[in-house]
RNA sequence: GGGCGGUUAGCUCAGCGGGAGAGCAUCGGCCUUACAAGCCGGGGGUCACAGGUUCAAAUCCUGUACCGCCCA
């Protein structure tokens, strides 16, 4: 088969991967030694495929392929989630371009709507992560609202339920009046905002000329606003302790309390107190309590019914703020205090704003009965599996981010007051709750903090307290994340105990950014404690976020998003994934320049002319050799052979250590020295002399490492570049097995031979000696230079048997060998160790320039001895140091000086011919 | 306000106690039949700053500045 001139990926890419997947490569498969399993951080359904995307899961993707062809048994479950917040909030824009609502169609229909579209397009992010030729087994994809998974959903509800771990109370949540559901607190994005203060004075209820003036972010609240709180010891308002101020507008008598929370250097050290909505007002209320006044609805609008019950009908001002928003409210209040005499200033001020994370809308403290999970006894033995080390996070530094956050959690709010999702597997008795029901408009309910759920995996028949027979479900459903921190267990047939939960459970390792180690690692340990009694994983690779070349977050709206998909279609994905494996070291950030990915193109095309120069350069006979590794002969080997040889088990090893450890950028970094600096580079250029050679049976020998290492470096880089590397596999094959099953090489010390190594190291130094000569000397390349060489024996012979090298690859014409005696006039010097380097120089090459160089180079030299002589003389150096580093110093020494010695020998024999 | 990272060549970043590295870019020379998506050679750095520990610091410690992230 011959190979095309330059590679083109485009071909190639499209022509491999449905063959894997056809011969259910990806399926776990060979002898259950041991065991290696993932699951995929699930994308959402509404997703496209990004490049946070694309680095995860070819971190994840180059682990499997390496441990599959490594013997172990891979499984990689594949799926998504169904982003409950993100879903719905799509649909219902596609419903309101119809005109409709979700209100409209009602709870079923609206999910069957849901389901419509899911079948549609929520397939989309699965099938993009295929181009990146992810090896996921297709065949156990999962979706978290499978019948399975909610089915685990339940259990897993019912259960915490059952001990204790849950319960449904009124507290103020973080509430997204856009989405109208509840958000966790990790849901809310902070953000620094520029805003104001604005100065607000409460006349005193005995003398309304007098009052305390507070500051406060938000005017708009002060219609919940239940007390006044000062600092117990500031001495400016120790007068008021005790009194009562008039709430303005409102007119609600509000008592001045003391609490040693207020900073008095805040604003006048005056603090408005609005336990309904604001979650340190709602602590110091707690404390003193202070009632709740809600004076928003659902969508964040003033509400006027609590206003009506305070004033017992409805007051002269509410008129002017019914059902107008947050924002309309402030203008409209900020306006009535400032005719009222009221506002005293306003400042500017930067504060942080929380904004709900999937619509950016800015959340409110909200009060509502909610459902939460009682976190302390959760997180307390997934702190221990951290710690005990059952759970290793990589990079180590996660770890205290983990314990940080596992240390202050809170109690997680799950319940999403939404219906695209799990929905609560509790039911109220309608006769016993009669009166603990609201309907909330829309025909919606909710039901009162009172209320008694009965929680059980399906409804109730009676009612174990009066016996009745009707039941009204909880219309909440569960937060996502609830259901994906299941996921590992979950997508393997949890509840059931199934085979692969046996076989699979705990997982080896989780590849996931370290974004959502809060949101979803954290709480896949904690589930996984707790359901399965071991942790999840053993392992947790946390990786850096991918963002632009100048390390902003890539975002649609800052248009500097770089296409993962369109990347691959101009690089290649081998070229793409090669360059996410390179990258994959960093601290936080990724920054993705296309120039990378474009400098790896030429890696891949490097690889594919490699291994054309091997293809054609081999005989019939070693072409069909099964095995040519096991058919080479040593007595046919010469220095090069067992030097690339030797390479090749050192890069074997190495490459080991690195996946092993998770080291993708060392991975990627070592294999691609190796084949373009090592293989290509030198071992080919010498390996043309052996090809051409008289010797039949050298020249086939030659052609069989060549073979052997060419086949080496494709397995070490499939992991990395599988589709390149499965095209030339096949191309030397003939299309029989996929590299894919081969084995993963395996380190071989026999080979490794630093003997071997250092000689060619020798030879190579002297070949680019020769070559800087020429270069600087501007010799021009079809000219062949003839050199002198004096040198001791042992190098003499050394050279003198490996002359083709030195003749062919530095271009040089003729070689003298000299042992002592007068070295040559007017010739460029260089110096190798023992060995000096004479380059006669010609009419046309300019003397003056070789001077300048060899000054130059004994210049630098110089000061490097000079350095170590410092160290050499400082006493401390020699007793205190360690041997073998004193030693290397003298080495270095002696090296330094012997060359400065024979260079400037060079430089006064140039001096002479002037 | 608390915590965590970062600051190394023009750019992007490795290295994290003993000779400053890579890729890209740049400069000079080459179409040497695997590859011009290439080959050969070169230049380029007070390793942010200031102290300290050490025989020895880009590397460890302390502080400062700037940048970024997370949590309040």
């Amino acid at each position: 088969m011959e190979l095309a001139r330059a590679y083109s990926h485009k071909d190639v890419e499209e022509r491999w991967y449905p063959y894997w997947v056809e011969k259910g490569y990806f399926q776990p498969a060979g002898p259950a030694r041991s065991y290696f399993s993932m699951v995929i951080p699930p994308p959402n359904i509404t997703g496209s495929l990004h490049m946070g995307h694309a680095l995860n899961n070819t971190l994840q993707d180059v682990l499997c392929r390496y441990k599959r062809m490594d013997g172990y048994q891979v499984l990689w479950v594949p799926g998504t989630d169904h982003a409950g917040i993100a879903t719905q909030n799509v649909v219902e824009r596609q419903l309101a371009e119809q005109g409709l609502s979700r209100t409209v169609l009602g709870r079923e229909k609206f999910i069957e709507r849901v389901w419509a579209w899911r079948e549609l397009a929520g397939h989309t992010i699965l099938h993009q992560l295929r181009a990146l030729g992810v090896s996921c087994d297709w065949n156990r994809e999962r979706f978290t609202m499978d019948e399975g998974l909610s089915v685990a959903v339940r259990e897993a509800f019912v259960r915490l339920w059952r001990d204790g771990l849950l319960y449904r109370a009124e507290r103020l949540i973080n509430w997204c009046p856009r989405c109208r559901t509840a958000l966790a607190d990790i849901e809310v994005v902070h953000e620094e905002t520029e805003g104001h203060l604005w100065y607000v004075r409460y006349p005193l209820l005995e003398d309304p000329s007098q009052g305390v003036v507070v500051a406060t972010t938000r005017p708009e609240t002060m219609l919940g606003d239940t007390a006044v709180a000062v600092h117990p010891e500031d001495p400016r308002y120790q007068r008021f302790l005790g009194k009562k101020v008039r709430l303005p507008i409102v007119g609600r008598e509000i008592p001045i309390i003391p609490d040693p929370f207020v900073d008095r250097e805040f604003g006048t050290g005056a603090l408005k107190i609005t336990p309904g909505h604001d979650f340190n007002d709602f602590e110091i209320g707690e404390k003193h309590g202070l009632s709740k006044v809600c004076i928003f609805d659902a969508e964040a609008r003033i509400d006027p019914s609590p206003f009506l019950n305070e004033a017992g009908g409805e007051p002269e001002w509410l008129s002017r703020y019914r059902a107008k928003d947050r924002w309309e409210a402030r203008k409209v209040i900020v306006e009535e205090l400032r005719e009222k005499g009221l506002l005293e200033r306003i400042e500017p001020y930067r504060h942080a704003l929380g904004r709900c994370y999937r619509c950016q809308t800015v959340v409110e403290p909200y009060l509502t009965p909610q459902w939460f999970v009682k976190a302390k006894p959760l997180a307390e033995p997934a702190i221990l599996a951290v710690k005990e080390g059952k759970i290793r996070i990589i990079p180590e530094g996660w770890t205290n981010s983990y314990f940080a956050w596992m240390e202050n959690i809170k109690d997680w709010c799950i319940s999403r007051q939404i219906w695209w999702g799990h929905q609560i597997p509790a039911w109220y008795c309608k006769h016993c709750n009669e009166s603990h029901v609201l309907a909330t408009g829309l025909g919606e309910i909710m039901f009162l903090p009172q209320a008694k759920p009965l929680v059980q995996g399906e409804s109730p028949k009676r009612c174990p307290q009066c016996g009745g027979g009707s039941f009204l479900r909880d219309p909440d459903v569960l937060d996502t994340w609830f259901s994906s921190a299941l996921w590992p267990f979950s997508t393997l047939g949890w509840p059931d105990k199934t085979e692969d939960l046996r076989t699979y459970y705990p997982t080896s390792v989780l590849v996931t950014g370290f974004d959502i180690l809060f949101f979803w690692v954290a709480r896949m340990i904690m589930m996984g404690l707790k359901f399965m009694g071991d942790v999840p994983f053993r392992d947790v690779y946390i990786h850096a976020l991918v963002r632009d070349q100048e390390g902003q977050k890539m975002s649609k709206s800052k248009g500097n998003v770089i296409d993962p998909l369109e990347v691959m279609g101009r690089y290649g994905t081998d070229a793409f994934r090669f360059t996410l494996a390179s990258l994959a070291a960093m601290g936080r950030d990724i920054k993705l320049s296309e120039e990378r990915i474009g400098g790896y193109q030429n890696f891949v095309n490097k690889l594919w002319n490699a291994a054309r120069f091997v293809l054609m350069n081999l005989s019939e006979g070693v072409r069909s050799e099964e095995n040519p590794r096991d058919s080479l002969r040593p007595e046919d080997m010469n220095l090069a052979d067992r030097w690339i040889l030797s390479r090749m088990a050192s890069t074997v090893v190495a490459a080991r250590e690195a996946l092993d450890s998770y080291r993708y950028n060392d991975y990627a970094h070592l294999l691609y020295q190796f084949t373009w600096h090592e293989f290509c580079d030198w071992y080919i250029e010498m390996s043309k002399l052996s090809l051409g050679g008289v010797s039949g049976d050298h020249r086939e020998n030659t052609q069989r490492i060549l073979l052997c290492v060419l086949k080496e470096i494709l397995l070490l880089l499939h992991p990395l570049m599988p589709f390149v590397t499965e095209e030339i596999w096949q191309g030397l094959r003939g299309g029989r097995e996929s590299i894919m099953i081969q084995p993963y090489p395996q380190p071989d010390s026999s080979l490794i031979q630093p003997e071997v190594e250092s000689r060619i190291n020798f030879l190579i130094e002297v070949i680019r000696a020769v070559r800087n000569l020429r270069a600087e000397l501007n010799v021009p390349p079809v000219r062949e230079a003839r050199v002198i060489l004096f040198a001791p024996q042992e190098q003499r012979e050394f050279l003198r048997t490996h002359e083709p090298y030195l003749r062919a690859l530095a271009r040089v014409g003729g070689v003298e060998y000299l042992t002592q005696g007068e070295r040559p006039k007017g010739a460029a010097t260089a110096v190798v160790g023992p060995l000096e380097i004479y380059l006669p120089l010609g009419d046309l090459i300019d003397l003056k320039e070789e001077k300048k160089r060899l000054a130059q180079e004994v210049g630098k030299l110089e000061e490097e001895l000079e350095r170590v002589r410092r160290k050499l003389g400082n006493r401390d150096f020699l007793t205190k140091a360690k041997e073998e580093v004193v030693q290397r110093e003298r080495e270095k020494a002696d090296l330094f000086e012997e060359k400065i010695r024979m260079l400037n020998r060079g430089l006064e024999r140039l001096q002479e011919i002037r």
